[in-house]
DNA sequence: GTTAGCACTCTTTAGTGTGGAGTGCTAACA
DNA sequence: TGTTAGCACTCCACACTAAAGAGTGCTAAC
């Protein structure tokens, strides 16, 4: 069957006032709207199509209807008009936290919870390939060095490691040489064993110290644990009374307070420079069994190049996918202006 | 009125049931109690004294009774034995995680929150008295240095800042010694304007490097915002009926979503050595309005020399305080051993 | 001092009926 | 042939009622 022009006109009604309400709408409802001047009766007979085509349901007999997932997605890919959103108060509001990535993006994640009303997730910044730039060890005292690693953007880990005895001036000197020529520039499938041999030799009888460095590179190079994930705003999700029975809402606040669950979130290949790739997953498309019947709206963030993160907006089918849409690419223009600045 | 043997007797076996049902509970269930025989009649006439003690309260005219605070409180005091809990398998998960603080601790609130089933705070370490036991600049690249500062305990702070212009090794040696000679064992109230002003003087035309790098080493010595708390299981209060009201989920939920709002968790001035100050609030006793249909319990624990940490459980008020506090108590002396291993 | 018994209160639950919203179908109309 | 009006039907939501159950307080008897 053809989706006419009509028909197309009504699905947008029946989503636009079903996004208002959250409750199924009838064709009463559709018919006394706007523009289109058609009896009930001939709306019926057009949803009783629609449906047929799979756009929208009747979750009962005797009820209006609402969009399936396949309507949603007709919607956000077609009817959605690029309406500029009010700019809101995101940039004053975002440069005072500006200081730490971390106070940033929980700030970033507040703040578009409290403006949409939906639940959001920000994802700290994900380094794609992550190369050794120097590394730093340090006598803290008798039996501690302090090993810092500086990767490619700047990135700073450290950790301290405990030494059986004590290291001189000199032979810390030594390590930090030979650390150093050996390693910087490399990225952790070029540290093999050649190489680690190679920094044995040389640092003489330190190798149990060479172990502990290692290891801790490694794991500044490897390490996911950092991917740090922010939430606010999830109980919002209590105000949507279709997803707030009982069951579907211990899923779903755990999903959020499991942030780890949103692994699945990787860094996009590329994203064109100043493109944000904002990106609408609806129901079963998150790949998450507890949002189902959620909707979720993502962007992308670019700090630096190689190094992005994510921020997810989760609510009800019915959000506002015009506002949300529009509201990400607005504070994206600003997180683009910021790291800029701070660069 | 005297709070007789019998009364007291008769309150436990009330709090008891209350525990476990969540119900509020008759004279019959009472009388039918274990060892005291007594007739329903009699448990009534002894209920109606409770209640006037304000030990027990009516939630309407022909209901059992519930306990007040006060009767909990009464119970916590001087009623829980001090059965050992059976001890659980805490041991092995928790070693597992031990080598870094921060998913050390997200373990324990998981482990904690898995095994009592009520939700946990646990916050990260807070560092009394901080002074500072080195400082060292490093040149990252043409416009940025590294700076680290390495507080007492081995707590390790760095960030990047820009320079205008290069500085040479020789000048970043400079700065390193005269940063160092000046301010180390120094606390943040000891860092006066004299002090600074001999800094800047032995330092030279480094002026803007100096106040970047006091605005880190004052950063790292006073902000709190590395006071991280870490939840779980917040979704487990949505069992217990009583708290599951829409009004109260949303406040409670926001109230674990907002850690900061714990941060009337002061570290304690003093806690015994092996003491783990052990404290139990009920209900309005815990200063969080939306907590006031809840309970907790909160722990301390010690990584060092004035370096602590809390955890606490929250729960309704019908928790089974016992099972709670000994868990709490086996948990802790675990970490004590962890943090002592790991010295 | 303790207990049995009874009247009374209040909540919970199930059952019932009504109104409203919405549909699908049919027949009439332009 | 597309549109509309009308009607019977379905189903949900809500209010109301009735009955059952739990528990109390009081009184009188042991």
């Amino acid at each position: 069957m053809e989706l006419s022009d009509r028909k197309q006109k009504i699905m947008n009604a029946i989503i636009k006032t079903y996004l208002e309400t959250g409750e199924p709408v009838g064709s009463r409802t559709i018919s006394k709207f706007s523009d289109l001047n058609l009896s009930s009766a001939t709306i019926r007979n057009e949803m009783s199509d629609l449906e047929e085509m799979g756009y929208i349901i009747q979750p009962h007999t005797s009820a209006g209807r609402i969009p399936t997932d396949k309507g949603y997605r007709l919607y956000v890919d077609t009817m959605m008009d690029d309406k500029v959103q009010e700019v809101m108060d995101l940039k004053e509001n975002l440069r005072e936290k500006a200081d730490k990535m971390e106070t940033l993006l929980k700030s970033v994640a507040k703040l578009l919870a409290n403006s949409t009303n939906y639940a959001t997730m920000v994802s700290g910044p994900q380094y794609k390939s992550k190369r050794v730039k120097f590394i730093q060890l340090t006598e803290v005292d008798e039996s501690h060095l302090l090993t810092i690693v500086v990767l490619d953007g700047n990135i700073v880990k450290n950790e301290i490691i405990k030494t059986d005895s004590k290291v001189d001036t000199e032979g810390v000197a030594k390590l930090n040489f030979v650390l150093n020529t050996c390693l910087n520039g490399l990225d952790v499938s070029e540290m093999n064993l050649a190489v680690i041999q190679s920094i044995k030799e040389q640092a003489g009888d330190h190798n149990r110290i060479i172990d502990s460095v290692l290891n801790v590179i490694g794991n500044a190079l490897t390490q996911d644990d950092d991917f740090e994930v922010y939430t606010s705003g999830a109980t919002n999700i209590l105000k949507y009374p279709e997803l707030a029975d009982k069951e579907n809402v211990v899923k779903l606040l755990d999903t959020f307070e499991e942030r780890e669950l949103i692994t699945k979130w990787q860094p996009p290949e590329t994203v064109e420079d100043n493109g944000h790739a904002i990106q609408v997953y609806i129901g079963n498309e998150t790949n998450v069994e507890s949002m189902k019947d959620c909707s979720m709206v993502t962007a992308t963030y670019r700090v630096n190049d190689g190094v992005y993160g994510k921020i997810g907006i989760v609510g009800p089918k019915r959000m506002d996918y015009d506002k949300v849409v529009s509201t990400l690419q607005t504070l994206m223009n600003e997180l683009d202006d910021i790291f800029k600045e701070n660069d």
